[in-house]
DNA sequence: CACTAGGGATAGGGTTTA
DNA sequence: TTAAACCCTATCCCTAGT
């Protein structure tokens, strides 16, 4: 499960291992039902000029690296949510 | 490119993933000129029924899942589509 | 095994049609 | 003018690959 949804750090979501008995695919999604998406929170100006500094500093593609650099800032993302946002900021040239 | 327009599965439009090499923004919008947008086409009371339903089984936000559930209801909507249409039939009330 | 890359899915604001 | 239908795309998720 993800925890927590909202206060505190962010921790990814993420799976156990696959077991042996086999699982209906169903099994994943009704999952789903109780393991809520985030509400997808607007990145501010801040948090974008702090990912510009940190990946100009540490390198595109050091994540993780560039999230512990700024923990204050980066308080509700994921590493995952930087690298995403990078790939938005630099889509188009 | 979205394909197809009409007749046969419904997908959504999807972007090549991007490239090395920049690309003009404008290049979307000359696209945009020959991407038809599709004929409105009204809910039947058929899908509508089937929306309530798998909603009510599977979960509000689980589109994808929803519209495979029911494919053969849903042939000619997209997974954005149900969204769409789950938010008008709870917009008001 | 922790992390990243990249394709997929969803949420919500915008736009167009009837 | 309005509501339904449809589009745009930032944000978030999934997972193969390293």
């Amino acid at each position: 499960m993800r925890l927590p949804l909202d206060g505190g750090q962010m921790k990814r979501f993420h799976l156990d291992s696959p077991k042996r008995k086999a699982v209906s695919p169903l099994k994943k999604y009704e999952l789903a039902r109780f393991v809520k998406r985030r509400k997808p929170k607007k990145w501010s100006l801040e948090e974008e000029d702090a990912l510009r500094e940190a990946v100009k500093k540490y390198g595109k593609g050091n994540w993780k690296l560039i999230w512990n650099s700024r923990r204050d800032v980066f308080q509700e993302r994921t590493e995952v949510d930087l690298k995403d946002k990078w790939r938005n900021m630099t889509r188009y040239g």
